[in-house]
RNA sequence: GCGCCCAUCGUCCAGCCCGGUCCAGGACGUCAGCCUUUCAAGCUGAAAACACGGGUUCGAAUCCCGUUGGGCGUACCA
């Protein structure tokens, strides 16, 4: 391989959602290009336009963004190889187009859609390989002068050699053999005019400068059929390793269907673009010192392609929400608060119906992220960094500190173990006294009250808390007790006390 | 069907290229215990894999062949 820098790209098309697979052969792009000085080109594939879809670019452009995957050049960044959107250099492509037909490697196909379905159930049904049977390929150039000034609609067709065999090697699997024959006559240029991937990948691929490509697996069956016109045009072809496909859990390739695959999903349900990316830097790859939480800087520094392994690794997204916890709690409390907050203003400019019940949702909704919404958010992260794994999972956790008043619970939450409602009420109402005649709301001065009360009533102290912790929250599980109270206040908590005291008879 | 790719715990990764140090190591998850005001977090421990069959070799997770399994491709989609 040679020395010089590498000029890398990822090639995404603008169908739907930034997909997360994107990210990932980006992420491995990005590796390869800063660790060689190089250069990180992104290129927008739009040359279909049934599957067009005019918000989906914005929307790359926002996800890698916020993943933090920086591109040296590409539409919305400009550079000197641009345009970098296809549908707009569909000049050179009718350019190079007539390179090849001129040098024979390319032939005009007028075959009907409905010929072309005939011979596919033809060959179906003879159990023969599907593939174009070059019928145009023998035309006599009468044929195609004729047919081509009567306008009949036709496509171009790489003409494929169909004796011996094409080879390339590929970074992680050596050598790879295709027989010509199985090779079909791939269609080039499209009728519409556009160019199909296979031209316009290795036309622009050699256009910008493109050294190494590095894309998902499936591209090797196609990529002898790039060789071939590297060949044809008489360039030098780029080095070539595919990576390995991300996959459901029965194993097959990543869907939709089977599995978020939208990194704006992530990105709402609260993952932190650290921990998204540093999840798919585990995929495929091992860390030489077995370490499983790195920052991008981390893996660049100490990446080398030939870790890659070639294995299909499966997307876990519980492995995911554990690591993205890590990075959670990697955060200072004044970042894990702001993050929080953004969080919450972004879903807020799109509230779901589900969000109305949220609290603190509601309040963002109600008030907007005004400076005592921030500061109760800075003042309760310390309290629930450790129980959560997103940033949406905050809400949940923290719903207690939100709410005006608390959301009705079953009665028999409030009822400590192995004690009867009534026994229950008592202990409580002597909380509420013993925190009434606190002479200061500090969390250990509250502490220390409920503890003097239990030895003094002979209870242990786990067991009157759960009542308390009930009344106060709303719930069984909450984050630690004395601290939320102080948090709440002694007005909320009083309150909550006194609401609750009546519903244990 | 055909072509190509792949094959270590349920999952992610290490080991494989340069056979012995591997009765296979780490992580997620699971289970148990500790800690403890709940839940988490943290700590300790446990169960859990070299797909199968041949071969090469004194010796194979590691090399070779085959089988099986899985994946991808087989479009005027990328």
């Amino acid at each position: 391989m040679s020395a010089r820098p590498p000029v890398v790209r990822i090639a995404p098309s603008p169908t739907g959602d930034p997909h997360v697979g994107t990210a990932y052969i980006a992420l491995f792009n990005l590796c390869v290009a800063r660790k060689g000085g190089g250069r990180f080109i992104l290129r927008i594939e739009d040359t279909d336009r049934t599957r067009y879809d005019a918000s989906s670019e914005a929307k790359i452009f926002e996800a890698l963004r916020w993943l933090g995957l920086r591109y040296d050049e590409g539409p919305d960044v400009g550079g000197p190889n641009g345009p970098y959107r296809q549908s707009e250099r569909t000049p050179l492509y009718r350019e190079m187009t007539e390179t090849l037909l001129a040098k024979g490697a390319a032939y005009r196909c007028f075959c009907t859609e409905e010929r072309l379905e005939e011979l596919r159930a033809t060959q179906r049904a003879m159990k023969l390989p599907p593939g174009y049977d070059g019928f145009c390929r023998h035309l006599t150039p009468d044929e195609v002068r004729a047919k081509v000034a009567a306008g009949v609609p036709h496509v171009v067709r790489m003409s494929v050699p169909k004796e011996g065999s094409t080879t390339f090697h590929d970074d992680l699997r050596g050598d790879v053999t295709f027989e010509n024959k199985t090779i079909d006559d791939q269609v080039l240029l499209k009728s519409d005019g556009f160019p199909t991937y296979h031209l316009a990948n290795v036309v622009d691929d050699h256009a910008m400068g493109v050294t190494w490509v590095i894309r998902a697996e499936e591209w090797i069956t196609s990529t002898p059929k790039h060789v071939l016109l590297y060949r044809a045009f008489g360039w030098e072809a780029p080095r070539w390793t595919h990576m390995p496909l991300l996959r459901n859990a029965d194993r097959s390739k990543i869907s939709k269907r089977k599995n978020p695959t939208s990194l704006i999903w992530y990105r709402d349900q609260g993952f932190l673009p650290e921990g998204l990316l540093n999840f798919l830097g585990l995929m495929g790859y091992g860390h030489p010192e077995g370490k499983e939480k790195f920052t991008f800087d981390e893996l660049v520094a100490t990446f080398d392609i030939g870790r890659l392994s070639t294995t299909g690794p499966v997307f876990d997204l519980e492995k995911l929400k554990w690591l993205n916890g890590e990075w959670i709690r990697s955060l200072t409390d004044d970042d894990l608060a702001a993050r929080v907050v953004a969080h919450v203003e972004r879903r807020a400019q799109a509230p779901t119906p589900e969000d109305a019940a949220n609290p603190v949702m509601r309040r963002v909704l109600a008030t907007g992220a005004d400076d005592a919404f921030r500061a109760l958010v800075r003042r309760t992260t310390p309290l629930v960094r450790e129980r959560i794994r997103t940033l949406e999972e905050y809400a949940s956790i923290a719903a207690c500190f939100f709410h005006d008043t608390l959301p009705t619970y079953p009665a028999e939450d409030l009822v400590a173990k192995k004690r009867t409602p009534a026994e229950t009420r008592d202990a409580l109402a002597r909380v509420r006294a013993a925190l009434d005649a606190a002479p200061s709301w500090r969390a250990a001065e509250l502490e220390a009250a409920l503890r003097a009360l239990a030895e003094a009533t002979g209870w242990k102290p786990g067991d009157l808390f759960t009542p308390v912790r009930t009344a106060v929250t709303g719930a069984k599980v909450s984050p630690p007790l004395f601290e939320t109270m102080e948090i709440l206040g002694r007005a909320t908590t009083l309150a909550r006390l006194d609401a609750a005291l009546p519903r244990l008879g």
